[in-house]
DNA sequence: TTACCAGCATGATTTATATCAAGGCGTACT
DNA sequence: AGTACGCCTTGATATAAATCATGCTGGTAA
């Protein structure tokens, strides 16, 4: 992992009111503080390896973090899509289980590392902590569920149009002539992986969905051309 | 539903040791006793339906229930079954949303509800409750996401035999010959809606497993004809 | 420059599963 | 008893996506 950077300081970090320390009062933003370690890492790092001991929790301040699930035959899917504002392997930790995924970083990210111990001493002195990963617990199984279902009863196709959707409400943003962008933040490959599917077959997603005027690739910038048809193909959901 | 059976007294419930109250003292098991509803409910009914408001928790005494996801279109899958022990609804009640799945009852089935005020009643007076639905909450999402992957990497075949396992575990037994042994609880129809599939595509399935000597199919009734060549076929999950 | 390699695209073919259509079997109602 | 309906099976065909094979392109290293 790359070196531990310093100068973040929880009490002023931009994500904090999104996360589970939202609650924490001035004593205990500064223990965390304190124990937090910041590191900047790169595309191909990993936070954690499915299977390994859960030795704390990690905070993504910016960038974006991949669960990856391995079977046993050594296939994988990456089954969410971690960015900024999350914790991730909480889950884990708190039910003293090795983690059930890997988290492999994405795009460039900075993420802070809270130990075992710290994450124990805040449950234990703030009951709102607990709640929190509650909350975050029930949501995040919404989410699976709600994507499960969707992989059980809806097309690649579709499912590579609601993708684009979701990259779009995240990293959208309109062009200097208006247009509805997005900068893809991962491959080819990892899209497959997120749909469970093959490279090619997306390729010839991108190539079909572009033929039909929906979406317009290049690389990896891709022009909503026809947000609508999208939309009105996967059901506005 | 079907009228309230007042016999069942929470604390000699046998499922009370599994459930989201085993820390509960005398006092506030007598509360949850007076508070709660017992029903029997046969195949058909439903606990709750997606998109209602969260009025309570279910907990399920004996029987089967099926959390059923539908989309836009009228599709849906089922996203879990549950059985004796287990509650169901906690995490739209605690997260103050409506229920994102229908919950349907799939064998006769004894059901206790809780409305939400003796819920929010036990999260306030014994802290412990919250900690019980924070690690039902992280099991449910680590059997998700471990759900969702198998969908995202194996074919229907490979879901079905894993099914067959899965079902084997909760509710194999031996007959007087010593032969493993499943009573089906669902239908075909069910067991399509498990695995994202068709009817047909399932009775296919059955044929050829059974042509192929894995198992033997009559009716509802499964015979595990060799569990070692579906365990290797599956990948010793 | 050249060589090389990862990421990506395309073509040909195969395979798993869906879809459409028909019929069988048991059970519950009249 | 008969009949009607739900559940299941089977067959023929269609389709989505995988697989196998090949080649392009753009960046990086020698």
């Amino acid at each position: 992992m790359s070196q531990c950077d310093t100068t973040h300081d929880c009490s002023n970090c931009p994500t904090r009111h999104t996360t589970e320390w939202r609650d924490l009062d001035k004593n205990q933003l500064a223990s965390l503080n304190l124990a937090k370690r910041t590191h900047a890492m790169e595309p191909g790092e990993t936070l954690f390896l499915q299977g390994d001991e859960a030795d704390g929790v990690y905070c993504i301040q910016s960038g974006l973090v991949g669960l990856r699930y391995f079977d046993e035959d050594g296939n994988s899917a990456l089954i969410r899509l971690c960015g900024t504002g999350t914790t991730v392997g909480y889950g884990a930790l708190l039910s003293k289980q090795p983690y059930a995924t890997s988290a492999e970083i994405l795009t460039p990210s900075v993420v802070c590392f809270l130990k075992r111990s710290i994450v124990s001493d805040m449950l234990a002195n703030n009951p709102k902590v607990g709640e929190r990963f509650l909350q975050h617990s029930i949501r995040d199984l919404s989410e699976s569920e709600s994507d499960y279902a969707r992989s059980l009863t809806k097309t690649v196709r579709l499912r590579f149009l609601h993708l684009m959707m979701v990259l779009y409400e995240r990293l959208g943003y309109l062009d200097e002539n208006g247009n509805p962008i997005v900068e893809l933040p991962i491959m080819r490959r990892e899209i497959a992986d997120l749909l469970g599917a093959q490279p090619e077959s997306i390729s010839r997603l991108i190539r079909s969905v572009q033929d039909e005027g929906l979406l317009k690739f290049d690389g990896k910038m891709v022009l909503y051309s026809d947000m609508d048809k999208v939309q009105h193909e996967i059901g506005t959901s």
